[in-house]
DNA sequence: CACTCGTGGGG
DNA sequence: TCCCCAAGAGT
């Protein structure tokens, strides 16, 4: 099983940039960003984080904005915080030095025992398993799985702990994910081409495409917000930083807030600038209306200029507030459909 | 343990 | 247009 699958690698695995190397530093913010993310989409991502953060002291070392700055679009942004407080953990309590026992590499903030397997494999060697998305794929069908991957997790570790290689772990665990990346695919699988085509007991029933099972979800929720452009004497902009947790934590964003059913945009935007920031405004034209979806809800964000009449803004229902210039928004992180907003905005700064 | 947490792409 | 999914972890 694994020579097989080993020869295939050797020749169809994919090049990464973080098969280059086996710094652990850089082995493990590949394995953060890919994350529930396409290699395609992390790449630009990975090239820039190690120009700026070419150690685990420089991280340990940057701001929160900066690391936030640099995380931008990615999305899942827990994912950068804690791949800053895990940096300075590993300067404060392992002198800088990547921790090499798998207990103190999953107590890491945002290393799970997946992506503590995938670092101590690639760096190290180790013979210690991974399940992520594609290897959960690629073993349901190996063994014909009836049920939802995420109701059989004990067995499918016990598969994928029992076919690492002792000594070749790093290989066979790269070579199990491009497996399921290029062959063992959701959408048209290519058995034909597969190293593990005979002894996969989906390809011999026929089954491979209805494997891995997948549970429905429920229809997501749908959203209408309130967002304000809240414009001052001196032609600033007000943004506000989200709190550390929940969603979108320690980004910057427009303030507004969820419209109550019969409620108008308008009405909406005053009653929450004055709830969350405790100031007046005057709402003017709509600037632009954006779709949104998130993994569990849609949003509709419903963009009005506002012209500030009075009161201090005051960080109520967030960790800080700010005038700042159309020219200084980009300094700032902001979410993905955020950026739709400052765009819109530069359009009519230059008109 | 079910739910939360982004974004881009494919069918 | 809409649903599903992609190198999961934290709570």
């Amino acid at each position: 099983m694994h020579q097989t699958l080993l020869a295939w690698y050797r020749q169809q695995g994919r090049q990464l940039p973080w098969r280059e190397t086996r710094d652990p530093y850089a082995i493990w913010i590949s394995e953060i960003m890919l994350q529930q993310t396409q290699v395609k989409t992390v790449l630009p991502y990975y090239q820039r984080w190690l120009q700026l953060f070419p150690t685990v002291y420089d991280l340990a070392a940057a701001d929160q904005q900066t690391v936030l700055k640099a995380w931008e679009g990615l999305g899942y942004y827990a994912r950068a915080r804690n791949l800053h407080k895990a940096a300075q953990v590993i300067v404060a309590q392992h002198q800088g030095q990547f921790p090499e026992q798998f207990e103190d590499v999953v107590a890491l903030p945002g290393i799970g025992r997946t992506t503590a397997g995938g670092i101590l494999s690639a760096a190290f060697n180790q013979p210690v398993p991974i399940l992520d998305g594609n290897v959960k794929r690629v073993l349901a069908r190996l063994i014909a799985l009836r049920q939802p991957p995420s109701k059989a997790l004990d067995q499918l570790w016990q598969l994928s702990t029992a076919l690492v290689p002792p000594r070749e772990a790093r290989d066979f665990n790269q070579a199990l994910m491009d497996l399921g990346a290029t062959v063992c695919t959701r959408h048209r699988p290519a058995c034909l081409i597969c190293p593990w085509r005979s002894p996969c007991a989906a390809y011999n029933q026929n089954v491979q495409l209805e494997i891995p099972m997948t549970e429905t979800r429920a229809p997501l929720p749908h959203k209408q917000i309130g967002v304000a452009v809240v414009w001052n004497e001196q032609r600033q902009i007000l943004i506000d930083r989200r709190p550390q947790s929940g969603l979108l934590g320690g980004l910057w964003e427009f303030p507004g807030g969820k419209i109550e059913p019969g409620e108008a945009v308008e009405d909406c935007i005053r009653r929450e600038l004055q709830e969350e920031l405790a100031i007046d405004v005057e709402v003017g034209d709509r600037l632009i209306t954006i779709d949104h979806t998130y993994t569990h809800f849609k949003v509709t964000l419903n963009v009005f200029h506002c012209r500030h009449i009075g009161g201090k803004p005051q960080p109520i229902e967030c960790d800080e507030v700010r005038w700042v210039a159309v020219s200084d928004l980009e300094q700032f992180p902001f979410p993905k459909a955020n950026g739709q907003i400052i765009e819109a905005i530069k359009e009519i700064a230059v008109s």
